[in-house]
DNA sequence: GGAGACTACTACACATTGCGGAGTACTCCG
DNA sequence: CGGAGTACTCCGCAATGTGTAGTAGTCTCC
């Protein structure tokens, strides 16, 4: 029911595999989450993460102007960050698996 | 690196999978999931756990002595309990799913 | 031109939940 | 008796996602 409590520790993981591809600034992060199927994914949630990214030293950081509505604030992985990313996935991806393991158990 | 954010939410899941089989009381399910590679559980976490889950209706409860010890309290799943667990590895399955694939993407 | 929608971001207080540490208490062994 | 292992409780803390409110820009439609 509550995806909310599950997002925690992995929308770090997500926000950073979301910009491994391309800068984007916030709500773009946001919409990509949410098409990428994190649906319940809060707007402040998605900007804090991007604040605490960026204060970790994970992320670069410069405002562009925009001609559809306000300033945008862009970010990007650097060499901080796509090792925080790859890092983050193994520790994710070793985890998912014990996970697995645990709810599959006895289903056979 | 810190596996502890990735428990918030997960480890309701993980208790209710290792007690699916048999009930057990806290310093057991701890055992249990330590040996399922949750390493890193921390005792309160699990015992709170225990407690919330109880306080939620998912769970039975019955103290029993033991020669080896102090007194042991014994928690079992109940039908509440049963659906929780389907309903919640749904929930999780779905969710590991969909960061599987924004983790890949593009890894090609 | 004003209302409303969409875009874009910030700030703050709050709830949940896992963790650490201290404390209690029982059994067994040396 | 002291220490280790077992078994549980309580309390305060820290991390982090959320809701709400607020600011502010552009665009559309009546």
């Amino acid at each position: 029911m509550d995806t909310s409590q599950l997002l925690k520790g992995v929308l770090d993981l997500a926000v950073l595999a979301v910009l491994r591809d391309a800068d984007g600034y916030g709500y773009d992060v946001l919409r990509r989450l949410r098409a990428a199927g994190l649906e319940d994914v809060a707007d402040a949630s998605v900007y804090g993460t991007l604040r605490r990214l960026f204060q970790a030293g994970a992320l670069t950081s410069y405002v562009q102007p925009s001609e559809e509505g306000p300033h945008r604030k862009y970010y990007g992985l650097n060499k901080t960050g796509h090792e925080l990313l790859a890092r983050s996935t193994k520790t994710w991806n070793h985890f998912a698996d014990t996970m697995s393991v645990l709810l599959e158990e006895e289903a056979a």
